[in-house]
DNA sequence: TTAAGATATCGACAGTTGTCAATATCTACG
DNA sequence: CGTAGATATTGACAACTGTCGATATCTTAA
């Protein structure tokens, strides 16, 4: 395992063995890793896509299905996932739900990339 | 399913109908959700964090089993992962493995969140 | 009230994923 | 050689995930 202070060995850097703090808490990476999973399936992310590009703004559900080429309660699942994860908002008006994107969302969590 | 310029609906607004291509593409979609895949487990994002704030810029491999608190192969696991997703470059030397992160991907990453 | 349509939920199923113990592979050193 | 130690691979298992058909819920219009 972990080796300190081994002398003459052939490429002259050891290992420093010392388990210091990790620099992302547990707590905080099970938070970023959710958001990440939300992101992690494409028909997720060409949602998202479609959403964020809209140019009124917001996107009518309705309007989802058809061109992911998905069923309907899947595209309703991936829908919610989105949205629990903050990546998109929505409102119901109608008969219809409205989606539109969270850029300030999106921004957090590309900025925890460095 | 989508309806389109019906008339006199309650809230004034209908929804667009009109299928029109998709921002993303499938096959970028499916490369994004690759990283993003790779970056939504707890255990790869502490490792990103400690190899990305490392002092000396590189990880012995033998120094992550300890803080990380998995088994020995399960860290190796993850670490192929973040290798495969192009997140951290690897170095062999000697017995030890150096591990660095590739910051270039990780921004290109983030820019694709706007 | 009844009907029609948009959206959400449920139940089931196949495929994927994280984990570990056991084992294999590789490297340096006597 | 052969041994010791670091890393990777394999096999197995439970848990999770994406998908769909069927169905429930909700809203508006007639």
């Amino acid at each position: 395992m972990t080796s300190k202070n081994v002398k003459s060995n052939a490429v002259s850097k050891v290992c420093c063995g010392t388990a210091r703090d990790i620099p992302l808490s547990e707590r905080d990476a099970y938070e970023l890793a959710a958001v990440f999973t939300a992101l992690s399936d494409p028909v997720r992310l060409r949602l998202l896509s479609i959403i964020s590009s809209a140019a009124e703004g917001e996107v009518c559900a309705c309007d989802l299905v058809t061109p992911i080429g998905k069923s309907q309660p899947t595209v309703s699942h991936h829908l919610k996932i989105l949205f629990e994860a903050g990546l998109v908002d929505r409102e119901k008006r109608g008969v219809w739900v409205w989606y539109r994107a969270v850029p300030e969302r999106m921004s957090a969590v590309a900025s925890r990339l460095r």
